[in-house]
This record gives C-alpha cells, structure tokens and sequence, in this order.
DNA sequence: ATGTAGGCGCTACGCCGACAA
DNA sequence: TTGTCGGCGTAGCGCCTACAT
C-alpha cells in the first residue's frame, strides 16, 4: 500500500466491528473531544426538541440556507416534547468529528404541556480530572520533530516515568475514539530539561491529518489506560457536500419526520453534531420550563457562556435589544431564537444577533457597573470556537 | 504542513472556485469516469422519475434499508413524469466520485400519461474515442516506482515522444475533474523499452489515496488537451454516514420531496450517484414507453447489458421467472423490478434477482440454443462492478 | 508487452541539543 | 517553560535495469 498510515510502526490495526455496530463508545473521551459546553440529556428524561434548530444545524452542515418554498407542516409545533428513548455517541470514521445520535418519541398532544411542570433540573456532566488539551504548534505537527509536552500535562496524566535511566523514556499506548492504537516513545530529555512524543507522532499526525492550530487531548481514566482525542480548529468547516441528497430534500426530511413523529407518536432520530451545530436543539425540560417562566424585557442585562480561542469557557455581557419571532411567517410564536441581542465587547463579530431565552443567564438588576472577574484560563489549552450554550443556572446569584 | 501533497512538486494548488460554484465540469472526463453504461436524460426532455429507485440509492448509500414505519404518501405515484430542468455534473472533493445533480419540474397530472406518446428516443451517450484507463497493479500503485503505461494506450492518447532523444522524455501536464493540473515526467526506457510515468506520479498516487484495483484513466480531448480520471475499485463502497441526517429522514425527505413537487408542479432537485446507485431512476420517457408496451411474460428468454470487472460491457442471458409487485403494500402496481429473473449463468451471484422491463432487452423466440458471440475483451482494460444498464435497444435483432 | 524485484543515490524524515522568548 | 532552529544519521522514496511471465 502505498499511504503511510496503513503500514506504519505507530498503528494498530482498527478491530473489525464498524463504528454502526459499537454502540458505547468511550463517554469521558467523547465529551472531552464535544467540549466543555457540550452536555446531553439523559435517556428515558423528557426533552424538547426544536425543528428549527435542527434545520439550522442542517444548514450549516450543507452550507445552503433554507429555501423558501419547502411545504409547510401546519400540525408540527415550534417545539416538540419528546421522551429521549436512547442516545448513542459517534465519531466520524473519518474525521474523528463527534456527534450523537439521539431517537425521541414525542408525548401525545394531551400530555405536551403538563410534561412541562414536573421534572429535575439534569445534573450538569462533567469534563474528565484527568486529561489535558494542546492546540498544536508548526513545531508539532511539522516534519521536522515531535510533539512537546506541556510539563504539568505530561505529569498528571501520563504514566511516571523512571528518573533512574538517561535520559528517562518509556512507550506510551492511547486509544483513540474508533478504539485504535497508537504507540508513542516518550522520552524526557533536552537542555532545558523537557516532555517530548518522539517516534510514533507523525504517523498520528498524518493519520488524522492534524494541523497546526488544531487540538489533542489526552485522557487517563479510572482504569488508568490513556485515551487520545482531537479537536479541530474552527477553520476546518467539515462541509458535508454529501452528494446523496439535495439541501431542500433534507430540510424537508427533517420536518416532515418530525410531522409524521409526532402525528403517530412514535420514534424518530435525529443526529446532533455539537461542533457544528450553531446551536442545541434537544435540551432538558425542566431547563425550557425555567427560561420560558423568567421574565425577559427589552434592556434587560444578561450573561451567556461561550467557548473561547484559548480557553474553556469565558462568560460575556449583554443587553436585549428586542424580543419578536425569528421566522414569523413559518414558525410564529416560536421561543427559537426570539431574542434580539447586542453585545458589550466590541469584538463581538462573531457572536450571534439572536440566541433562545434558555442561552441566557439573566441579571437581575442593572446596578453592577464592573465587569466580573474573569474566570481562570490556563494557557494553551484547548481552543475552539465560540459558541452558544447553557451556563447550568448555577450562576444566577453568584459573587457579583 | 505535514501532509506530501501540500508542497509536493507534481501537484498545483487548485482554482479558487468551489466545486458548488463551477456549473460545468468537462463532459467528456465526467463520463469516462462513470463508465459505459452510464448515459444521462438531456436538459428540457420529459423524463419519468421513479422514487422506488431513488430511495434504492439513498439505502445504498447509507447501507440502511427502508424502515417500514415511514409514512406513506398516497398520492405519490411510483413514477412521476417530469421535465428534465436542469443537470449539473459534479465530482466529490474527497473521492473524486462523480455525480450528476438533477433539476426536475413534475409535470401537471393532467399531462401525465399524454406525456409518453411523444417522444424520440434519445442518442445513447458516447465514451471518449481518444481515452484508455488502466486498472493499477501493485507496482503501480507501489512507492518503489512508476507507473507502467500500456503501449497502445500510450501511442493513442498522449503526445508523440521525440525518438531522437536518449532516452526519449517528456512532461505531460493532465487536468482532473476539479481542473486540478498534475505533472508527470513520461519516459520511454527500460530493456525491452517501454512507457513509463515517474516523476510526480507518486503524489498523485498519494493524494487521490489510490490502491492497487483502482482504475486510472487519460483523455485527450478535442483541443489537445490531457484529461485524468480515476474509477475506485467496487470494494471501497463509499459509505457515508453523513451524521447529518438519519436515514430515516433522509428516505422520508426523498419521498415527502417528491410528493410537494407534484403536488404543487414544482421543482425538486435530486443527485444520481452512478456508481453507488443499483439502477437508474431517472430515465427518458420514450424508454419507459417502448418498454412498458412490450409484451413480457414469464418464461420469456432475455439479454441485459453489464459492466464487467475487466471488461467494458458484456450481455448475459436470462428468463423472467415471474412478474409481480417488489412492494405491493407501499408501490402497488409499479413497474419499478416488477419482473423475477434467472441468469444462464452459475456465476449470476451478483446479478439481480427483480429487474425492470426498461433494464432488458427481450429475446422473440426461443429457437436459439448457443450463446451469442461475447463482445470483444481487451485486456487489461478498466473493470468495475457489475450493474443494470440499458443497452439502447439497438440489438434487438442482431447477428443471431 | 508488462509486472516485479534488486541495486543504489539522495531526499527528507525525524532524533538530538542549542538557543531564545 | 517551550517554540523553533541547525546539526546530523538513516529509512525509504524513487530512478534505473534485469528478469520472468
């Protein structure tokens, strides 16, 4: 064969099951890789699922915005609520790109709004302790070398190495998301003293066809086995030109499932790609319920998290400019997306003109004048793009 | 970068252009890669459109079969006849794979079945005259060395070589479907001499990830110019899970697409993959009409054309076992396979086991006993799997 | 006529410390 | 602490012919 990875020292070859038939795969590796932002509902929970937004993660999975004279589905709500009746968590076999898939059964209309009242607020799921994120340097992911390792990663979750050779060195093995093998040599040497992933990287490198600017993380879990995953950065757009079906026939897909779902009450399923999807579209109800029942005003201050380039998770200040339907004409009285924002910081180009009442941490009054003390943010660990997403509503009362 | 085909030498950078924007990609290329069966309906002609057969495409693709709680679409016929608006051929990014997008306009059901009277026969579609593909060997797709051209396919399609030379070379430049050029140093040497591409053939092997089986293919068009093309060979089966849509939704899209489209006369837009679809679904009237006025009965002896592994086209013999509906719950009464078939040959493995009426070529009479002449088989010659074709029906009365 | 293998030059991969930042 | 570089040894890429089929 004449591609490197198939016969490369670095590589195990993938066992046979196809990633259709494994249906766990690692969770503590998945949700690393999804973000920290990124939490899921748990199965057999009640959830509401909002068509729009899974349109809206179409369209930018096909990069062609929804066209005009798509049938309308007079009987499909705005939202749906839905028993999430199983989860299982993917990643392309390709791309590594994680995403899940989720099947829902929506309650029978009698049932949709009394759903609403009684349900847990989901316990917000955790990041793994032990694992960190690099976004790769040119050094790493060119040619020329191998892969340097930050010290206090090397230290908390790589095996110790034994300081009695010279210099100290040991192999590495991490699996990956699909299960792989990959061997690395891990040699502590140099002057000053440092961390390095020397033979087995650039075979990595190539297998994944990692850049620089884009991300590895490294994860020991409770069986002290190390798990390796990727991020990549947001350049990489992952445009899916599918040649299987047109835009227009998965929009339509996509609400007329939905349509015949709910008319029947019986399962459908939906694929949810957390870093590409502009925004969550199944969530928790009791989380709908809480946002839909605070009161939101034009001028209203509020708070929302996001992902940052550098760091995990940076909180940014807001004002409420409006309050109206995003699509009055399909989706009337719809909460997606109905308010209208403006952003404090100037370098908010890229951070969305509207987002849903459940993105935002209102604040109650408007007397704090300083800005929050920012959270702490380690360098150079894992970046990725800015996104909506939930805070946990742990932080409406907090230190301000 | 780390990646070879980055910085490598026979490889230029691509027009900026997305594969989305450029409307036309060379005919000419397009077709020698689909292969010799393969003939498109032409634009603003009446085609009839069959959903059975789409979604039989969609299953293909996803390597999911149809689910049996999608919804029915009761006024959806099992084919629609439609004006053939628009057709955009088009090329995967990835894989090179070629596709054909189609713009099709339902007719108003009043016209339906007038529709099928009127209509020529259309000209079947030609293979490029000046054009050889190859199927790669080991050392061809070795990095040990080149690639080993055929003499005849040498003499015919690339520049003559200057024998005054020792030894006598070239550069060949070669343009493939994303108009994509590549070099390639053309040597003829060796003891016995022979044809050979060394320089910049390696990072063609690399980039388009060609394996020993996969078939590459040169053109010269009208102009001169050199055209390149691959055929993977059937193995890879292209899967694509997409993570976008469902399969599901995306058979209940195909369906519901279809059904608003004649519903309203309205344009839908769908993508015919050659190469992963079981049989075309999309096919011109006049086909449809001379086929479904022919009588067929079971016992009736038959010819159908394929795409052999090492040949271009080869007729196999057949009976019609039986007639009768593939669905009879969701497509009564379709002429989608509605004929059970038996193959002459042990090796029919392959071979489907339901046909259409429009896919064969019926014999009169059973007087004749010794299989035909087979086609001449060069050798060496670009296989591919075998599919359902149609043979145009010229041969109906040929030397038998 | 063309697939494969041995021979062998030479590129560039990849391991090392030396420097900064 | 860690990104990048110059320095090198060497694996393997890739050009050649010989030989077999």
């Amino acid at each position: 064969s004449h591609t490197k990875s198939g016969s490369a020292p670095g590589y195990s070859p993938p066992s046979l099951s196809t990633e259709q038939d494994r249906r766990c795969l690692n969770s503590e590796l998945w949700h690393a890789c999804a973000g920290p932002l990124v939490s899921l509902p748990s199965v057999s929970s009640r959830v509401v699922y909002f068509p729009q937004g899974h349109t809206e993660q179409v369209a930018a999975s096909t990069q062609k915005e929804l066209d005009s004279h798509i049938p309308n589905y007079p009987n499909l709500p705005s939202w749906l609520i839905c028993l999430l009746d199983n989860v299982t968590l993917h990643a392309d076999l390709e791309t590594d790109e994680v995403y899940a898939q989720m099947t829902l059964i929506p309650l029978p209309t009698s049932q949709q709004k009394n759903a609403l009242l009684a349900q847990d607020l989901p316990k917000p799921n955790r990041q793994p302790t032990d694992y960190f994120c690099k976004t790769l340097t040119a050094s790493d992911t060119s040619t020329h070398g191998g892969f340097s390792v930050p010290r206090r990663a090397a230290e908390k979750v790589f095996p110790p190495l034994d300081f009695s050779q010279q210099p100290p060195a040991q192999e590495l093995i991490a699996r990956d998301l699909h299960d792989q093998e990959w061997h690395f040599r891990h040699i502590y040497r140099g002057q000053p003293r440092r961390h390095l992933l020397t033979t087995g990287w650039s075979v990595f490198v190539s297998a994944k066809r990692l850049q620089a600017g884009d991300c590895v993380l490294f994860i020991r879990d409770d069986k002290g086995q190390l798990l390796l995953g990727i991020r990549r950065a947001n350049r990489q757009q992952m445009i899916m030109p599918s040649s299987v079906l047109s835009s227009d026939s998965m929009h339509i897909g996509v609400l007329a499932a939905a349509n015949h779902a709910a008319a029947t009450n019986s399962r459908f399923t939906i694929f949810y790609n957390p870093r590409q999807s502009p925004s969550e579209f199944v969530i928790p109800v009791a989380k709908y319920h809480k946002a839909i029942n605070t009161q939101v005003s034009v001028g209203m201050r509020f708070r929302m998290v996001f992902e940052t380039e550098e760091s995990s998770v940076r909180r940014y200040m807001g004002t409420i400019t409006g309050i109206g339907d995003l699509d009055p004409i399909r989706w009337p009285k719809s909460d997606w997306r109905s308010l209208k924002v403006g952003w404090d910081e100037s370098t908010a180009g890229e951070r969305q003109q509207r987002v849903s009442i459940w993105d935002i941490e209102p604040l109650p009054a408007p007397f704090l004048l300083c800005p929050p003390p920012l959270a702490f943010r380690s360098k150079r660990t894992c970046g990725s793009r800015g996104k909506v997403h939930e805070s946990g509503n742990m932080f409406w009362n907090d230190n301000m």
